[in-house]
RNA sequence: GCGCCCAUAGCUCAACCGGAUAGAGCAUCCGCCUUCUAAGCGGACGGUUGCAGGUUCGAGUCCUGCUGGGCGCGCCA
C-alpha cells in the first residue's frame, strides 16, 4: 500500500518518460497553494532546464497524459509550469477506507530489516537526573519506537555511567559515614573466598538497611567537592577505585549496591516518563574487555606512544580541523573514557553486530564521538560510516542560557517532572475536567497530561538546535502542545463512546465536505512524516504531523457533525472519526506519549 | 587562534533533493458554546528570512565574505 503521494509521484513519473523525459522529476508534494490543488510537481520547471524546453509546454504534456487518470479531479498546468493535481472525492474516500482497514493506519515498513542499537539518556549511578538527561530520554525514546515500527530489529542501551573515579570517591564517602558499613566492607575485603549466592543476598539485604538512594544523592556532591579540595581525599578515592578495578570483594560488593539501588530508581523514573530500556549496559560490563583490547590494538599497529600516553592517531588528509587523537591509555596507566566507549563498540559487535548504532548525545559530544568512531574503524570494530552521533541541542531557560533553577543549581528531573504535574492538575481543575473522574485515575491523567506537556515541548522542535524550556508557555496548555493533541484524543474517544457503536462493523467512509477533505490528506501524509523521522533521525518531523493532524480533527469535529448527522453521514464520519484516533494514538506513541480516556 | 552549529513575525519554532502568496503556536484585536469536551473553531494584525555579494529563469534553502550568538579544541566524563 502506498500513499497517495507516492501513487501520484509514479503516474507523473511514467508521463513524463512519455514525453522522453527522466522519470524521477515525476515528484508529486502536497500542494503550496491548497486553493489550487492537493498536489504539485514541479518537475517540467527542472526539465525546462535539461531539455532547453517551454516548461510550461512540458506541464502541458504530462497533464494532457495525465487526464484519463481516473484518480484525478484535475490535472493542469499551471503558473511558470506547475503541474497541479486535484485528487477526485472518489479516490480520496478510498484511500480514507485503505487505511481505516489498516492495522498501521498507512505506515510503511522498511524495505529490509537492519540491526540498530540506540544509545541513549546514560544515567550515572548516584547522581540523580536533571534536565539534561531529559532531551537525551526523550529524543532517544522516540527515535527507538520510529525505528522499531518501521521493521527494524532494535535495542535501547541506557549506557549506564556505573564505572570509575567517582565510584571510588562514592565507596570511601559512604565508609566515612557509616561504621557499619566500613567494618562490613574491610571484612569483605579480606576474605580470600567468594561470598555464597545466601551471603551475598544477606549482605546486600544489610546494606540497603544503611545506604539508600537519598544517602547517595547526599554524599557524591559533597565527596565530589571534597576530592577536588583535598589531595589526601582525593588520593584514597583513586587507590578504592583501582582496588574496585581488581575486584576487591568488599569494595566490589558495596559498588554493586549502589548500581542496583540507583538503577532501581531509575528505571521507576523513566519508565514513568514513558521510555524503557532494553539493555542497562554499564562501563563497568566492558571493563575486563579493555586489557585485551588494548594489546590488540597494539598488534594492529594503531597505538603510538606520545609524552608518556598511548594514543591512536585519527586525523585525515583533508581534514578541515586537526582533531586531536584518541586517548587509549593515560601517561598513569589508566582508561579514558573514550578507551570505554570504543571498548563498548567491540562489545557490541560481538553480541549484537549491529548494521548501526545511533548516539544520542549532546551535540558538544561531536568531536569526541568523530574521534572514538575513526578509532573504531580503523580497529575494524565497525563498518564505515554504522557508527552515528545524533547530537541534539541544549536546554536553555527563558533567558537562553543553559536552564537553572532559580538558585541558579541544575533541576533535579523528578522535581521537574512534578512541577509539571502539578500544573496539569491545576489546570484540570480549573477547565472542570476529569471532575468526575476517581482521584487515582485523576492523578494518573495528570501525569500523562504533564509528560505530553513536556515531550511535545521539545519534539516539536528539531533535535539539533538549542531550544528554550519555558515551563510556564509549556503548562499553559493552550496552541501547540501535548496537551492539546491528548484533548482531540479524548475528544474522540468520547464521541465514540457516546455513538456507541464501536463494535459495528466499520462503515464506508465518504468525502465531500472540505473539512473531510482536509482530514483525509493529512491522514495519507503520515508515512511520508514517519520516514522523514526515520531517515534523518529527528522525530519532529512526526510530531509536525500529529500536530496537523489534531488540528485537521479539530476542524472536521467543528465543521461535521456526527452525532445528529444522517445515518450514512453518520457512519462514514465516525469512522474516520475512529481512523483519525488511531493514527493519532500511534504518532503520539512513536512519540512517546500515551493519551488518557478521558480527560 | 582553529573548527562546528545557529540567526526566519514582538516571543517560541516550522518550511519535504532550489519553485507560485515563507507557515504554525503564543501575545494583541474581532467573532463563535439552548447541539458530539471552548485545553476548542473561524477571522484580523504581524516578514527586505542578520548584513553584503555571487550562481540560477527562480534562493530562507547552494557558494564567498562579514557581523552577532552558542559550543568544542588529548591525560574529567
Amino acid at each position: 500500500m502506498s500513499d497517495l503521494k507516492k501513487g501520484l509521484s509514479d503516474a507523473v513519473a511514467a508521463a513524463f518518460v512519455a514525453a522522453g523525459l527522466p522519470g524521477d522529476l515525476g515528484r508529486v508534494t502536497p500542494s503550496d497553494r491548497p486553493d489550487l490543488a492537493d498536489f504539485q510537481c514541479n518537475g517540467a520547471l527542472a526539465a525546462a532546464k535539461i531539455a532547453r524546453r517551454d516548461p510550461r509546454e512540458i506541464a502541458s504534456l504530462v497533464t494532457a497524459t495525465l487526464a484519463n487518470d481516473p484518480r484525478l479531479a484535475v490535472a493542469e498546468a499551471a503558473g511558470l509550469g506547475f503541474i497541479n493535481l486535484r485528487v477526485s472525492d472518489a479516490a480520496l474516500a478510498d484511500r480514507a477506507n485503505e487505511l481505516a482497514a489498516d492495522p498501521r493506519v498507512g505506515a510503511t515498513r522498511v524495505d529490509k530489516t537492519r540491526r540498530i542499537l540506540v544509545d541513549y539518556a546514560g544515567p550515572n549511578v548516584a547522581k540523580p537526573m536533571h534536565v539534561g538527561h531529559l532531551r537525551a530520554s526523550i529524543i532517544g525514546e522516540s527515535i527507538k519506537r520510529i525505528y522499531r515500527f518501521r521493521g527494524d530489529e532494535v535495542l535501547g542501551d541506557a549506557h549506564f555511567g556505573d564505572w570509575g573515579y567517582q565510584m571510588g570517591l562514592l565507596i570511601g564517602a559512604v565508609m566515612d559515614e557509616s561504621l557499619f558499613v566500613k567494618d562490613l566492607v574491610e571484612q569483605t575485603n579480606r576474605r580470600v573466598s567468594p561470598l555464597s549466592p545466601t551471603e551475598e543476598a544477606s549482605t546486600f539485604s544489610a546494606l540497603s538497611q544503611h545506604v539508600s538512594l537519598e544517602d547517595l544523592d547526599r554524599l557524591y556532591p559533597m565527596a565530589a567537592a571534597r576530592g577536588k579540595e583535598e589531595p589526601d581525599y582525593r588520593d584514597r578515592a583513586r587507590k578504592i577505585t583501582a582496588a574496585l578495578q581488581t575486584r576487591t570483594r568488599g569494595y566490589h560488593l558495596l559498588w554493586r549496591h549502589f548500581a542496583r539501588v540507583t538503577r532501581v530508581a531509575l528505571e521507576r523514573d523513566f519508565h514513568a516518563l514513558g521510555v524503557d530500556f532494553d539493555l542497562w549496559k554499564g562501563e563497568s560490563d566492558v571493563e575486563d574487555l579493555i586489557a585485551p583490547m588494548v594489546r590488540e590494538l597494539d598488534e594492529k599497529g594503531l597505538l603510538v606512544s606520545d609524552q608518556g600516553a598511548r594514543i591512536i592517531r585519527v586525523a585525515r588528509q583533508g581534514d578541515k580541523k586537526e582533531l586531536p587523537p584518541l586517548l587509549v591509555v593515560s601517561s598513569e596507566g589508566s582508561a579514558m573514557y573514550g578507551t570505554t566507549d570504543l571498548a563498548t563498540i567491540l562489545d557490541r559487535k560481538r553480541s549484537f553486530n549491529p548494521h548501526q548504532v545511533l548516539y544520542v548525545v549532546d551535540q558538544r559530544q561531536a568531536d569526541h564521538f568523530e574521534i572514538v568512531f575513526r578509532a573504531a574503524y580503523l580497529a575494524d570494530y565497525a563498518q564505515d560510516g554504522a557508527l552515528e552521533h545524533i547530537g541534539f541541542g541544549t536546554m536553555n531557560g527563558t533567558d537562553g542560557k543553559p536552564f537553572k533553577t532559580r538558585e541558579g543549581g541544575v533541576l533535579k528531573l523528578n522535581d521537574l517532572i512534578e512541577m509539571t504535574r502539578s500544573k496539569a492538575r491545576e489546570r484540570l481543575r480549573e477547565a472542570d475536567l476529569g471532575a468526575e473522574l476517581d482521584p487515582d485515575t485523576f492523578d494518573a491523567t495528570a501525569h500523562k497530561v504533564a509528560v505530553a506537556a513536556l515531550k511535545f515541548a521539545d519534539l516539536q522542535n528539531f533535535r539539533g538546535t538549542n531550544y528554550v524550556f519555558d515551563l510556564d508557555r509549556f503548562s499553559s496548555f493552550e496552541g501547540k502542545t501535548g496537551p492539546y493533541l491528548l484533548y482531540q484524543a479524548v475528544r474522540v474517544k468520547s464521541l465514540l463512546r457516546k455513538a456507541e457503536d464501536t463494535s459495528q462493523p466499520a462503515a464506508r467512509i465518504t468525502v465531500g465536505e472540505p473539512a473531510e477533505r482536509d482530514l483525509v490528506l493529512l491522514l495519507d501524509a503520515f508515512d511520508h512524516a514517519l520516514s522523514e523521522a526515520y531517515d534523518k533521525k529527528a522525530p519532529h518531523f512526526l510530531a509536525e504531523h500529529a500536530y496537523k493532524l489534531a488540528q485537521g480533527f479539530s476542524r472536521f469535529y467543528a465543521a461535521c457533525p456526527m452525532l445528529s448527522a444522517e445515518p450514512g453521514i453518520r457512519a462514514s464520519r465516525l469512522s474516520l472519526a475512529r481512523t483519525t484516533l488511531r493514527q493519532l494514538e500511534l504518532a503520539l506513541d512513536l512519540l512517546g506519549i500515551s493519551a488518557p480516556d478521558r480527560m
